[in-house]
DNA sequence: AGCACGCCGACT
DNA sequence: GTCGGCGTGCTC
């Protein structure tokens, strides 16, 4: 009798059992299933000859829909992992592993694609008939070598020569279904590298001496100090040696320069997956990539569950990005995903960061990893020098103190760019009654709404709830309100009236939305057509800003004095990922900090000593707190409309952990936004001083937890190894 | 998560 | 007399 235990898209931390009679189906292939009076599309998980079930209560499968395991070993013991690690339920598992196409029980077998190959008349040709039109010839030129898909010819020579050859009969279109051909191994062309300095040098003899193990690099590098070489000169052995690399990138880290820059320097193809593929483009790099006919894979989060015919390298880039962190759902961090993967799989991982994670730092420190250490730049790369500005009974203008201005104007008149950085949206952050001091605020988050001036809104940044800016107070009907604090809107359209003289632009999430907006704004911004930038966040992704000679960050305060351990870690990593951004060898930038407590310790050592020193010093704070990474967390959230079944909740999960000594819990208390979208969130925040007793007692209650009355009555979550107490 | 079953209020 | 509200329970 042949059983087979299926994961099923259903939220339980179990396996379904079925028959499989006269079928032959294979451990990691996808089956159709009766499942109640519905049909689910699960995958096989285990097999087995008896069932713990009443054998006669068993249904038979519908259908087979893989031939083939679409998960191979490799990619099953990753999500066992995953469903381990993460106390996530198995199904789930596997299915946020699965491209979304193939969810929903599509084929996994590739298409047929067209091929172009020469026609007889084609073959006989003289290439200097077609002198007259340069493209055509080309692509005659490329078939006479090989017979080139239809898209790559499009792409590469252009729709009209495609056609016009087809026309003349001189090429002809066949269907056929790609065979694991690996093309890119004879295409690979390496194009000239730049000489390596000596730390480079010894980065990549480092790693190449691991090519064939399992081995986890720190490539701990400033701004500028040439990583990307280090990944280029890794990436070129494993891909002579037939062997495929994926590498991971933060969401806005992926833009077609970053995918350029590998294309180019090897030669071939490179798989691209983020987030704006349709499911049918995700399926098509999922299908190339497990076929081994993609010699790079470069994708952001989700991308570590690709299937790789024969992984090689692993590389994450930024890898103290903090969108590596899936924030709902199954919430794995993509980053600590690949360490796993890297040692099943036994192949090198390099985890390359200007500002690590303290997490990964101290792995460094302690031996875990191996640390290369990049100190030095390359080329005409350079650093802005950093400096404080006490703003303490300073008046301000559009949240910038008249020192400031006056050297904004020096930088601008001198024919620089000058880059201001704020983290708010909108005009201002808040709207306040003159008369009363009513402060109009979301009913639902409980939080002051934010004034959009250029749409006339009041908007939640929490919900993305938006109303009409009032005319009169709510309270007290006049009509007198004043702003308070400071966003980009205002700040840009303050800049814009003090130096009419100069264009100004702001980059935030509100005027980069579109598709290519953000890339048609940088590009602009390097053309030099505008002289003022205002952004947020974004400004500190990847782009590089030569012409800039000045940045301003206007408010550091708010990290300095945050609720959240981690968020002096994060300030300090955008200050030096800001600082990195701009001037170039022969016109240096400077960095300005606007702040209110310039003795600020943690400020002071960052600005003096740097990131590296900044960052150690962090670390023995965090020792003494006995915080990450000297301690291991694990964070039970509960939502309601209301907030005492939250609370209720969370104590009895208290109460289940009451038995397990080696581990800490703080709360329940309510979450740092205690309301949001109306509904009342508390946490309940575990702690423990090895990672051992924690997932121990984490293992023993979650199937408690799942059956606690009230758990069908609140929305809870389990997040292990949380990033943010939000 | 879905989907059925089931037991009480306002409608043609 | 029904339609439909969502509480409860089950899915190999």
């Amino acid at each position: 009798m042949s059983i087979i235990r299926v994961a099923l898209p259903v939220p339980m931390r179990r396996l379904f059992d079925y028959l499989a009679i006269d079928t032959q189906v294979e451990i990691g292939a996808r089956v159709k299933v009766p499942f109640g009076n519905r049909s689910l599309v699960g995958v096989v998980w285990e097999k087995q000859s008896e069932s713990d079930w009443d054998q006669s209560k068993l249904k038979p499968i519908q259908s087979v829909i893989d031939p083939e395991p679409i998960f191979d070993p490799s990619l099953c013991k990753l999500c066992n992992w995953l469903a381990q690690y993460y106390k996530h339920p198995i199904g789930d598992v596997v299915q946020t592993a699965m491209p979304a196409a193939l969810r929903k029980g599509e084929s996994s077998a590739p298409k047929p694609v067209d091929y172009l190959t020469l026609s007889q008349t084609g073959q006989n040709m003289a290439l200097t008939e077609l002198s007259r039109a340069p493209k055509q010839q080309a692509l005659l030129t490329a078939l006479k070598q090989q017979d080139l898909s239809k898209a790559q010819a499009k792409s590469d020579f252009g729709l009209s020569a495609v056609n016009a050859l087809l026309d003349k009969d001189l090429i002809e279109l066949s269907s056929q279904t790609p065979t694991g051909n690996c093309q890119w191994k004879t295409q690979l062309a390496l194009q000239p590298s730049p000489q390596a300095n000596v730390e480079q040098a010894l980065a990549i003899s480092s790693i190449e001496a691991k090519l064939d193990e399992y081995a986890c690099f720190l490539l701990d590098g400033i701004t500028g100090s040439g990583k990307t070489e280090v990944y280029l000169r890794s990436i070129e052995p494993v891909l002579k040696a037939g062997r495929q690399v994926l590498i991971l990138v933060p969401e806005i880290g992926l833009t077609p320069q970053t995918v350029h820059r590998f294309k180019h320097r090897f030669g071939i193809e490179v798989g691209v997956l983020h987030s704006g593929l349709t499911n049918k483009e995700r399926l098509g790099v999922w299908q190339k990539s497990r076929a081994g006919q993609l010699g790079i894979v470069i994708g952001t989060r989700s991308a570590i569950f690709s299937p790789m015919q024969d992984l090689g390298l692993l590389i994450v880039d930024e890898e103290h990005d903090s969108s590596y962190k899936q924030q709902d759902g199954l919430r794995y961090h993509a980053r600590d995903l690949a360490v796993v993967r890297a040692s099943n799989q036994n192949v090198p991982l390099i985890l390359g960061s200007a500002t690590p994670a303290l997490e990964t730092l101290n792995n460094a420190l302690t031996g875990r990893y191996q640390h290369l250490v990049l100190q030095h730049r390359a080329g005409n790369a350079s650093i802005a020098s950093q400096h404080i500005f006490d703003i303490r009974q300073q008046p301000l203008q559009f949240g910038i103190a008249q020192g400031m201005l006056d050297r904004i104007k020096q930088h601008l008149d001198g024919g620089s760019q000058v880059m201001l950085f704020i983290n708010r949206r909108g005009y201002a952050p808040s709207l306040i009654c003159h008369q009363c001091g009513h402060v109009e605020g979301c009913h639902r988050c409980n939080k002051p709404y934010t004034l959009h001036k250029q749409l006339n809104k009041l908007q939640c940044h929490h919900c993305g709830d938006a109303k009409r800016v009032p005319s009169q107070c709510q309270e007290c009907h006049s009509t007198q309100f004043n702003t308070m604090g400071v966003g980009t809107e205002q700040l840009e359209q303050g800049l814009q009236s003090y130096f009419p003289e100069y264009s100004s632009i702001r980059i935030d999430s509100d005027s980069a939305r579109g598709k290519n907006k953000l890339d048609a704004m940088l590009s602009s911004i390097n053309k030099n057509q505008h002289q003022i930038l205002i952004g947020t966040q974004i400004l500190s992704k990847g782009h590089h800003f030569p012409n800039v000679t000045l940045v301003l960050i206007l408010d550091v305060d708010g990290a300095l004095f945050s609720a959240d351990f981690r968020a002096a870690e994060h300030i300090a990593q955008l200050i030096t990922q800001l600082a990195g951004r701009a001037g170039r060898a022969e016109k240096p930038g400077e960095m300005w900090l606007q702040t209110h407590d310039p003795a600020h310790p943690l400020l002071q050592d960052l600005i003096n000593n740097g990131f590296a020193h900044f960052a150690r010093y962090a670390l023995l704070e965090r020792q003494h707190a006995a915080l990450p990474p000297f301690a291991y967390q694990a964070l039970f959230k509960a939502q309601s409309l209301r907030a005492d079944h939250a609370f209720a909740f969370l104590s009895e999960v208290r109460e289940l952990l009451a038995p397990y000594t080696g581990v800490m819990c703080i709360g329940p208390i309510p979450a740092l936004m205690e309301k949001r979208q109306g509904q009342f969130r508390m946490q309940l925040v575990l702690q423990a001083g090895q990672r051992g007793p924690l997932q121990q007692a984490l293992g023993q209650i979650i199937n408690q937890v799942e059956t606690l009355p009230l758990a069908p009555k609140v929305r809870w979550a389990l997040d292990v190894d949380p990033q943010d107490f939000s």
